[in-house]
DNA sequence: CTGAAAGCGCTAACAT
DNA sequence: ATGTTAGCGCTTTCAG
């Protein structure tokens, strides 16, 4: 009983039970051509028999691929939102797309945290490289624009993705289209009837945020409504900021009846001034708001959101990177995936 | 330009750069004695100029340690909890846990579902263990109890951690004393003045279930009140189930004022039939319950809860594990970590 | 189509 | 206290 079994099955245990080479069995394992039917089937049955799996790291260290996807975080912003216990939602959404997607290629991702503020990013990731040796490397915001990394993961030759990019140069874009879902959560107030609608803004460093103020912008001139800057406020995606942003939009004469927050947190924020100025949701005001973290469907009532496709763009990360450490050829994006709007209390009737 | 930097600094280099062996670099990177302290300070110089980190390929072939911890977790409850997008409250604790307690000691946490209704649940584990050969694994719930996964575990000579498990025999169990928490909980709940609690308990099959039931009973043994068989309703963890036995309790003509129930679900459950019933919380029914995911936090009013150390128990069995893994001769246990009650609106105030 | 030899980067076991 | 040799399990050449 509970022997140590020390030594697991290799490939020779599975060559010799099949009576071939070595190589032969790696042929197989590869799925590599110039092998007879015959003698694949017969290293399958030995396979199955022994119930032998590669070793990752015989594998990789061999040359080969090493089978793994490393994906990168913010290590602050992840570290807390764990801490805070609320549900971490781009993490969750990333193992979901990622982690699904990497297993159906055989494949692993790594989730790893780097500290972008720190002065060695550079280290950090080196070190994670080095150990690693993945074949793809997903980075998420704010690192996807970190020009430290993309520019050591250049130099690197190693494959990689930006997720929630807006800027070219190298390493595969993916997001969504900001401008086209502002859009679509001002028409969708639009065809609820409202006409003056107020707009918190991101940050305008964020290519993101200028890009849904566009959208913004560019739903209220097809209605026929003329701008007014008095109705568009700039905040840094906090609470506080969306308290300020929304305070000032409500303490108007011609005060908006409906807002349009650049993120979740700016949106319970104009929820909770709107509450205090003693405006019910949604008739005294319709609240819509931007990411759809859990937070939202938890809220009295839920909240209208833009959904981003946070899975969907980690899969196709991990998807665009293992196809193309298997030696296809991808195209150079952008990828821009569908985003959704997910009409719930905070514009709508009183469903929920 | 980006010529793939195709060979990474090996140990090679180092040790032409230090002016020393291959093993002296090896010996001073593991920390190793035999080695002096000038020779160990060059290396480490050398280290450092280059950059080097050691591939944990080689290092995991050449017969050493993996650095790999090994977290297995439930397929479908897991990829449900993503699929629902609610804040997957027992991934993100064991990621913060484990993950970064690993990285502590260099290690690097990989986190795998597994299928445990399928019959394969034998070959799935088999072929982790064959592909990353971890130093250790970290079983949760329900797997943590699988007779089929602990004894392959324990035939492999494999160290592992079973979270959450009442159960004795191979592996370390870490949990937190459910009894005690089912005592805090009634304790608070008499403290305010509930004399007539109602309790909606787990399933048998757990022990858990039956640790809380009974750390329930004590309390209010303990505080001089009779049991009350009408009081104690059994559910199955789901929402559903919890509306039935909240149904049960507070259809009595002496009904409860108090409701402990065994999972947070089974919580909103009767937090929503109390308010079907015109009962409003805290006033009209005080409600706890156990386990504090995020949604709890988000309900109105939101609910006291008895918190689970899952961060805790996945960072201690990291470190017992690699602990372990590194020649430390580590106790048997059970570990039993400390719970918490989290007091919220739901029982007392109208505070939130 | 198949096999034999060499070597990936490291550590274990054995020198010295 | 340090260096040398072998070999982990696989994939890459290169031969047949």
């Amino acid at each position: 009983m509970a022997r140590a079994s020390r030594q697991a099955v290799t490939i020779r245990h599975v060559a010799a039970e099949a009576g071939v080479s070595l190589q032969t069995v790696s042929r197989v394992m590869n799925n590599e051509p110039n092998v007879r039917d015959a003698v694949r089937e017969r290293v399958n049955e030995a396979v199955a028999k022994l119930g032998y799996v590669p070793s990752l790291a015989a594998r990789r260290l061999s040359g080969s691929r090493s089978y793994l996807i490393l994906a990168l975080n913010d290590r602050d912003r992840t570290i807390e939102g764990w801490r805070l216990g609320q549900g971490n939602d781009w993490v969750d959404q990333m193992l979901y797309g990622g982690m699904l997607k990497s297993a159906e290629h055989g494949y692993r991702m790594i989730f790893e945290l780097i500290d972008s503020h720190a002065a060695h990013v550079e280290r950090e990731v080196s070190a994670a490289l080095a150990a690693l040796r993945p074949d793809g490397v997903i980075l998420t915001p704010p690192h996807s624009d970190n020009p430290v990394i993309v520019a050591l993961l250049e130099a690197r030759g190693m494959p990689f993705a930006r997720i929630g990019s807006y800027e070219s140069g190298a390493g595969v874009a993916i997001r969504m289209d900001d401008a086209a879902a502002g859009r679509a959560a001002t028409e969708h107030l639009l065809a609820l009837g409202h006409r003056r609608i107020g707009f918190i803004a991101g940050p305008a460093e964020y290519t993101l945020s200028t890009e849904r103020a566009e959208g913004y912008r560019q739903a209220l001139l097809g209605a026929g409504i003329a701008l007014d800057p008095a109705l568009e406020e700039i905040g840094d995606f906090t609470f506080d900021s969306g308290v300020r942003a929304a305070e000032a939009l409500l303490a108007q004469a011609e005060r908006p009846t409906a807002i349009l927050a650049s993120s979740d947190q700016m949106a319970l924020a104009a929820a909770q001034v709107a509450r205090a100025r003693g405006l019910a949701l949604p008739e005294g005001l319709a609240v819509v708001s931007f990411d759809d973290t859990p937070v939202v469907r938890f809220s009295m009532p839920p909240l209208t959101a833009i959904t981003q496709p946070i899975a969907a763009m980690a899969s196709t990360a991990a998807d665009l990177l293992i196809r193309s450490a298997g030696g296809d050829v991808i195209e150079a994006g952008p990828y821009i995936l569908p985003f959704a709007l997910a009409v719930r209390g905070s514009t709508q009737g009183n469903d929920h």
